[in-house]
DNA sequence: TCGTCATTCAATAGAATTGTTGAATGGCAG
DNA sequence: CTGCCATTCAACAATTCTATTGAATGACGA
């Protein structure tokens, strides 16, 4: 506890904001906030948790300067502080995927083989685009997609793949993406897809990375959900 | 405990390794690793802990995938996975910088004003030495000198600053690195200098920042420290 | 001013992490 | 085989973290 070493007090200070980023409830309401602002209680909802929970890991996630509170009225809409926290997600992702076993390990057993996986890039899908050769999906709820999503991407909620699959143009390979690069939902619309006879892949990345790479969004007319 | 909903369960990976990350001894520990491979009686005498502690947290850090272990006869020689790790590292460190006020504060309050320690990019350095504007000082202990560093650079270890300064060419402004971009000797070295009467100022980097950037790199003749 | 509602705080019990101690392991030298 | 040494393991108390509960705060609308 004794703060007379700067030495110290530094790594102590970076601790604060990696013993913030070790839960994985903090880690998923951080994905959940870079889709946008959020309120305690949307957020809530979202991860189907008490409101008290995520109160109390916000709290922590402010004192880490993780995220920002800015008060509206009655509600506070929680955001991420900036970029920084994304690429320090990223980076901590990474080192996951390099060396731990285990996550190799659950992506073989719940997503089929990973060669069937292989996802496209950013740059690979404009391109696509560009050509007009794929349909782009997009595999988040209604709300998020409003917050901002990639231009020309047609949203279509986890839940309505099957009913959306009966009216696409098949000659077109399907590319699904979502809230970031493990997010499982566009695994397993890619999946859906797939065991309903139509070419599908997924992109690496997800909304955030794409906005975080400068690259255009697209906005629905209303600007904020709760 | 469920590890039925991979969407969980990845999650709870990331978070195995932010959790190792912290800790204010094992983000040390992470450093001194970074300058080159340790035995871990080696790493417990430079960080003045006991073995057994030492031990435990670079278990720790191993089930994190962040080093990786290799035998060689009675000792154990640590060292970090890949290069992944010290950006997961920079990531959180940027994190902090930018939103502790409590870093700011620290630095601030040790190392006289911000201002005045504006300090040197690997790029600016290189055009200097390359011009003859600067002696290049490196202020790390000689074992880890002896491991790599930037090619020009002098070994003058903090301790023995004074003495070294007194042969110094006054001539020449004094760049100072350590063992990474908030590595407290090079600070210190700093201001030793400028109360010395010469002109210093601090590189931004470390040597493992260098290293990983593809620059080159001098070693001692001799190759292995313990 | 009063009630309502979103959020935070305080308090609790249960679980996980930390540092320390001393014993166990596994390779080396004689 | 035996003793030695680097490292790891096991077990402990002390601390910290976690989720839950219910009460407190602070802003809005009547």
């Amino acid at each position: 506890m004794s703060i007379r070493n700067p030495k110290q007090a530094l790594y102590e200070q970076f601790a604060i904001v990696a013993k913030a980023l070790g839960h994985p409830l903090r880690l998923e309401m951080i994905e959940h906030l870079a889709q946008g602002a959020r309120s305690v209680e949307a957020l809530a909802v979202k991860l189907g948790q008490p409101v008290a929970n995520i109160s109390q890991h916000l709290q922590a996630l402010r004192r880490a300067g993780i995220v920002s509170a800015e008060r509206d009225g009655k509600f506070v809409h929680y955001s991420l502080a900036d970029a920084s926290v994304l690429s320090a997600f990223a980076a901590v992702r990474g080192v996951a995927e390099r060396h731990l076993a285990e996550v190799d390990r659950i992506v073989r057993g719940y997503f089929d083989a990973r060669d069937d996986m292989r996802s496209v890039t950013r740059d690979e899908l404009q391109r696509l685009m560009r050509d007009g050769l794929v349909t782009l999906i997009d595999v988040r709820p209604a709300d998020e997609f409003a917050l901002g999503h990639v231009p020309g991407a047609i949203n279509v909620p986890l839940s309505e793949i099957k009913a959306w699959s009966g009216g696409a143009d098949t000659g077109k390979e399907v590319v699904a993406y979502c809230r970031g690069p493990w997010c499982v939902m566009s695994f397993e619309a890619v999946a859906a897809l797939r065991s309903l006879g139509l070419a599908a892949r997924r992109m690496e990345d997800g909304m955030p990375e794409w906005k975080a790479a400068g690259l255009p969004v697209e906005m629905a007319a209303d600007g904020v959900a709760n």
